[in-house]
DNA sequence: ACGGGAGATTCCTCAGACAAGTAGAGGTGT
DNA sequence: ACACCTCTACTTGTCTGAGGAATCTCCCGT
């Protein structure tokens, strides 16, 4: 009953607990929940705290309640977020896969550029100058300039992929760069500005090269 | 599904408008959303529906409500599901992506390949050898080989990455085979002995260059 | 300047009441 | 016998009020 570690809230304790169920086969897909009255009694938790519970498994997609019927099951487990599966993960591991496609979309990007978005990448190169800021800004400025360049290859799937990797790739730098600040913020700025560069003269293996020199660098220095 | 058709209860309606409004970026990444007394007064409506909301949205992964503290922010958008974003996207979209993560695990393979992952490429590319099967048997038989390679890899991110794609390029290559069968057999079969004799022998660079060039032309051939 | 404590703020949980919607039982007319 | 209608029991939806627990802020004493 009570568990030793009470950190989560009572009404995602009892999410979980029916998640659990669900997954055991106790309710099976389709199949309508005893009445929320009964089910709270039955768990011991109040009506409202049941409901909450009820509501975040259907913002999962895995419950659906529908007035004067009941709950329903509408799915059996829930389908995994990647973010999840970052989180997990080991930093270095995440950096690996965040240079394979950072690279790939470099070399990309020095091909199909546009202008305009040779223009974005260096209004995001500029914005990134600025020191002395919160490092949180810092962070943001670096991760929309990385953005610019997945946006300047002109490929949508590289570009989810990357918006998948930023939670995880954000919260790790900001955490690092607190510890142990940049040795020198002018070296790291001359890094982006030839990554740039290289796109904007439509150099791919340059700008290839570039991106794999600065995330390997980045890679050691999280590891 | 009838959901155009359903009434939305006020809960789900407001978590709607809070997600519409945090997409808009009246609450950005990790601010706090003003508390529950006054937002419900705000928003006409009582406490517990705003906290079903709230609990609807922490499904999500979008809000996270701390006990003292207040509710924030933790994503800007839900995350999408992978295999709908693979569906809508371009063929050659997703095999550039492909080619990204393929040829740098070909590289980490490389050098990380241990003797058992070697027998496992070698056992796979045996199976992938005999022809005048069913395509699918073919297809899966490739994917099992190129699965290989990531594993060898040791990057459980780069293999979370090949295992979100396999639907997709499955498909798409199943397709393709039965409208134009390969040229050559023995020609691609080679092209994949290549790559696994250059992880076996750890020439990193070979491997990746032969990863590049069997996808580039697959990427070609499906375009 | 630094640490500690009290108060204010905020979320968490429960209980009760009534409204709104659904589904099934049972009656009614043909 | 069959189709249709109504009524009722049940279920979820919403609101209000209360008190408890965790957290943050600011003031005070050293």
């Amino acid at each position: 009953m009570n568990a030793q570690l009470q950190r989560h809230p009572l009404a995602a304790q009892v999410a979980d607990a029916l998640l659990r169920r669900i997954r055991a086969g106790e309710w099976s897909l389709g199949h309508r929940l005893p009445a929320e009255t009964v089910l709270a009694a039955r768990l011991g938790v109040g009506r409202s705290t049941l409901r909450e519970a009820i509501r975040e498994l259907a913002g999962k997609g895995v419950l659906d309640s529908r007035q004067g019927a009941g709950v329903f099951v509408t799915a059996l487990d829930v389908a995994e977020d990647w973010d999840a599966v970052l989180r997990r993960a080991d930093v270095a591991a995440v950096i690996e896969a965040r240079i394979a496609i950072e690279t790939e979309a470099a070399g990309l990007a020095a091909v199909r550029r546009t202008p305009a978005d040779v223009r974005g990448l260096r209004r995001a190169l500029a914005a990134r100058a600025p020191a002395g800021r919160p490092v949180e800004g810092h962070v943001d400025a670096d991760m929309a300039l990385h953005r610019a360049v997945f946006v300047a290859a002109h490929n949508e799937v590289l570009v989810e992929l990357f918006d998948a990797f930023v939670p995880r790739v954000r919260t790790t730098m900001v955490h690092m760069l607190r510890v142990r600040p940049l040795a020198s913020e002018e070296a790291d700025h001359a890094a982006h500005a030839v990554l740039v560069d290289a796109i904007a003269r439509r150099d791919a293996p340059a700008a290839a090269a570039a991106s794999r020199t600065h995330l390997t660098a980045l890679k050691e220095a999280l590891a």
